[in-house]
DNA sequence: CGCCGCTTTGAAGGCCTTCAATTGATGTGG
DNA sequence: CCACATCAATTGAAGGCCTTCAAAGCGGCG
């Protein structure tokens, strides 16, 4: 049997090369990002594609499935950093210290492609399209970093939770799938550690969502029925929500 | 008379020189950093490096002075998603879509160096030395943004902004001047807008600190008297602070 | 089937926000 | 040089949103 780590993947037929690394690269070029990608063998969920202090010596990109990034104070205080999406680049907290400062986790039977961080940034090097895309993906966390910032610095509850909802909805959409029927692959205590609010506050403003017929969920199932009142809600549009915030 | 913007910088005679970009080079490979560099006009306070929404450009390194970044949305709500001191890099917030997705202001008179980014990049993959410190400033930006999501999501005012108080002290530390005396260039609503508390919580928790002997501040001039307590504050320290969090 | 973990729902309480007013610092014009 | 206006910062009081504690549903899985 073929070791896995060893199986080489085809950058120019997999769906997402748009949305990843290879995006602008011509034929040579991706035949040359090929040579350095290898698979891991599969994740399942619970499984750790990394922790924190771990040494950083390879990039990822999600390929299926869904993961789960996490910082870890002394006291055992979890913060979710960020969820990964297929096509989405994964281990750029490695950069500063040769060490990862967060943990990465499976959400699901997950599959991703490494890149050994040596070679790769030699290749960038030679192919300035690759340097600029990965610059790009790296663009893209800083600015999906300072969106959550947002959130968690002004929105209330029912606030954070929309623009996690419609963040979702967004990226999924982005893939292909639909935008609005989609299943969570995070527990709702994983969202709460994202959003920086408790379990329960997240399980009621569900409950008000559903209330209100702006989506459907049951367990993990969600159908969002009402895209323009979720986008209200976190425009804190006047017709509905009189309160604002002075400047 | 010279025109300011085209003024050259020498990396190699600038103190920063071992937080900033030239970390790492040699000294011909300085030279041809220090051919790219420019330094721009002073900023005065207030004056804007750039706007969200700007074309970018160029990458930027504060010289002197600091400078706030920060995110606004449509109805005027403010995010403050960093302050910049002298040898950190500004900028990064462009790379993904070629433009600025957050606003950058000088909170006092500011200069810094500028890099006009198609050069750079050009340089980088010329220089290993230059690509791998570049990607570290970014491995910092992202550890840092990570670090305020884990302070947003996890702590109360109190540990926000003891927390906030040592992250500068350490700056200033690195800088070479006092760990313990500093100024804050940054307003009370700065803070705030940073942290994702009210004004005045701010200005009641200094006050606290202030009664319980942990600092001396007036104004902007802050003293930390007692950095361990300040310490013991953000690790929820169980002799002081007998609550703790469930993980 | 029956345990166990995740989720939901209820109730009480606390931290922080909001509103309001005062103080202090800064700068301008008479 | 001082009065006055303006803005930042402080302090007080009331109220609300969310947390915490508690317990009951509800599925999944051995």
């Amino acid at each position: 049997m073929v070791e896995l780590k060893h199986i080489k993947i085809a950058c120019s037929s997999c769906r997402l090369s748009e949305l990843c690394l290879p995006r602008g690269l011509d034929q040579t070029e991706m035949r040359r990002l090929d040579d350095l990608v290898t698979r891991k063998r599969p994740l399942h969920r619970g499984d750790h594609l990394y922790r924190q202090g771990d040494r950083f010596n390879a990039l990822y990109a999600a390929r299926v499935g869904s993961l789960r990034g996490y910082t870890a104070t002394a006291d055992g205080v979890e913060q979710t950093v960020g969820f990964y999406l297929p096509g989405e680049l994964i281990g750029l907290d490695g950069l500063e210290h040769d060490r990862h400062s967060c943990s990465v986790v499976a959400l699901d039977t997950t599959a991703v492609c490494e890149l050994p961080f040596a070679n790769f940034t030699e290749l960038c090097a030679q192919l300035p399209s690759l340097q600029r895309q990965m610059l790009r993906l790296v663009g893209k966390e800083i600015t999906a970093d300072h969106e959550i910032l947002l959130t968690l610095g002004t929105r209330n509850a029912e606030e954070r939770l929309a623009t996690f909802l419609l963040s979702l909805s967004k990226r999924f959409g982005d893939r292909g799938l639909s935008a609005t029927d989609f299943r969570l692959s995070m527990s709702r205590r994983d969202i709460a550690d994202y959003l920086g609010i408790a379990v329960e506050t997240i399980s009621r403003q569900l409950s008000n969502f559903q209330k209100q017929g702006i989506l459907d969920i049951n367990h993990r199932e969600v159908r969002i029925l009402d895209m323009e009142r979720l986008r209200c809600i976190i425009q804190t549009c006047p017709s509905v929500q009189p309160m604002e915030r002075k400047a």
